[in-house]
RNA sequence: GCCCCAUUCGUCUAGCGGCCUAGGACGUGGCCCUCUCAAGGCCAAAACAGGAGUUCGAGUCUCCUAUGGGGCACCA
């Protein structure tokens, strides 16, 4: 095998532009960044849209905005630009060119003038291509391009023997030759298909490693002898596991956008993430946790942390069902130990997009008791959005929310009057001054504190569910508070249809 | 059909021949705490796919079978 211990580190990601990022990529791809890093070395984003049909404008910018979001920075790339560009295989076309010609020349591979229906009748034996061209005579090969018939350049595969090639993460592999093709690598629109364009741009853009789905496993070989026949040193090769379903039936790429499983919603494209209130922090640690572990029997650790020890090597050989219920529970781990102000400035945006009216004290008021009761971020608009709406415009809730458990309206009237004079006697309107003294009110009057606490939680947020009640009420302001009760005080009042 | 890869609790995983009566985590169930919802604490159930070998000794090595995943395009 080739010695590659001494070289310098170079990865990439090297997606098709087909359109929004999907997970399973942006997990290789964070593989391949955390790799370069360890290392000190360099992480390239090389676009590879050599099959024209498939192109979906504006990819590029979906692509380079998922690696934003999830902060993974760039060192060469279509935007940041690099000594080894440009970064889109299109414009590199020449390149690709020039090299299948030296490859023909060399008599590594060859041109074929086989037609589409020809093709079809040869797969239709169930043996593939039958290399008719493969030793055609120069002359009439001439010929037939001179008339301007269109042609592909193959690649000649050793007709016996083995290649054994090395994998980083399941050791050596090998491969019977006679079971491969003479494979296309340059098609007959100018374009070179993925298996020669690879090998040129890592070569000339001194890729050290390159890391890529299982699914390229069974073409290993054909690279490998396309890296000799040019005479080229290989780089390493990694071929990473996929993301299965849920259920660990099928493969998750297949999945164009979210779907349900178990009643569940799950998220496969980078911005279905973002819209579901995930951190960032929380989904790259989440994705870093599947192949892969810490080590120390620690599931929660920083980018920062998960650099100093990534290797490919310890990347586990089989593919995953997706375990995405576990990231609810990263996420709300990264919500709680969040700064008050980086979470701040998130909710912020999800309470604006709810058309909430955001008050920066407030929300800082508010962050704290709310850390450890939100899963995602849009948890926060049925718990907390209240604090947010115009207050002048507050309106009761309806008895079947304003009365609990074992009470009444009548009861409930009754403990809400007679709360008024206790909080209104209050020296300070604190969480734990109201908390002390309701207390000793729910005692005296005979109800549980949670009946107490509830009615008054109902009356003042207008919700069953809600921040704990003196917090909130702390917040609100003694004023409102008290307006709020009154409030409810009038809505028991009212006789109900 | 042929070829390749994989196989530890429901799931993500630790384990690289004796430290394993198999560890952690999510999820699930129970208890505690508790003003709702959470969070937190404690406890519990839960796995080496099956079969042959190799070895003094196998979850760890080999082979076979089964199952799962993938490949066999002028797509990547």
């Amino acid at each position: 095998m080739t010695d590659n211990s001494n070289r310098f580190v170079r990865t990439r990601y090297a997606p098709s532009p087909t359109g929004p990022q999907h997970i399973g990529g942006i997990r290789s791809a964070l593989f391949a960044w955390l790799y370069a890093r360890r290392q000190r070395g360099q992480f390239i984003l090389r676009i590879e849209d050599t099959d024209q049909k498939r192109t979906v404008p504006g990819s590029i910018e979906l692509i380079q905005e998922s690696f934003d979001w999830l902060g993974m920075d760039i060192d060469e790339g279509p935007r940041q630009g690099g000594a080894f560009g440009p970064y889109i295989q299109s414009e590199r076309l020449e390149l690709y060119q020039t090299w299948a010609n030296w490859l023909v020349d060399s008599g590594h591979a060859y041109k074929c003038f086989a037609t589409a229906d020809e093709l079809k009748e040869m797969r239709a034996t169930g043996k593939g291509y039958d290399r008719r061209y493969r030793d055609y005579p120069a002359a009439r090969a001439a010929e037939l391009e001179a008339a301007g018939k269109p042609y592909v350049i193959r690649f000649k595969m050793p007709l016996s023997g083995l290649t054994a090639g090395e994998d980083m993460i399941r050791g050596i592999v090998e491969f019977d030759n006679a079971q491969l093709q003479d494979a296309v690598l340059m098609k007959s629109d100018g374009f070179p298909t993925y298996h020669l364009a690879h090998i040129v741009d890592d070569y000339h853009m001194k890729i050290s490693h390159v890391t890529r789905a299982i699914e390229w496993l069974p073409s290993f070989p054909l690279h490998l002898r396309i890296w000799e026949a040019f005479g080229w040193q290989q780089p390493q090769y990694a071929h990473l596991p996929v993301l299965l379903n849920p259920n660990g039936k099928g493969k998750l790429s297949k999945r164009k956008q979210q779907f349900a499983d178990a009643g569940k919603s799950v998220p496969v494209l980078v911005h279905e993430f973002i819209e579901a209130g995930y951190l960032p922090d929380a989904v790259k640690n989440f994705l870093t946790n599947i192949g892969w572990n810490f080590g120390d029997n620690r599931e929660m650790f920083s980018t920062q942390e998960a650099m100093q020890r990534f290797d490919l090597k310890d990347v586990n050989a089989a593919n995953s069902a997706y375990p995405i219920a576990k990231l609810d529970w990263l996420n709300s781990q990264y919500i709680q130990t969040s700064k008050v102000e980086y979470l701040a400035s998130l909710l912020k945006s999800v309470l604006q997009e709810a058309g909430y009216t955001v008050d920066d004290e407030r929300l800082r008021q508010v962050v704290p008791i709310l850390q450890v009761r939100l899963k995602t971020l849009k948890d926060v608009v049925p718990m907390a959005g209240f604090f947010f709406a115009d207050w002048a415009a507050f309106q009761a809730p309806p008895p079947d929310i304003l009365v609990q458990r074992k009470m009444d309206s009548v009861s409930t009237a009754k403990v809400l009057e007679e709360s008024i004079p206790v909080l209104q006697g209050l020296k300070d309107f604190s969480a734990s001054s109201q908390h002390g003294a309701m207390t000793q009110f729910a005692k005296s009057v005979g109800f549980k504190n949670g009946q107490v606490f509830g009615s008054l939680r109902a009356a003042v947020t207008g919700q069953r569910v809600s921040p704990p009640t003196f917090e909130t009420m702390e917040i609100l302001g003694r004023e409102e508070s008290l307006r709020r009760i009154k409030l409810a005080l009038q809505a028991l009042a009212q006789p109900t249809s």
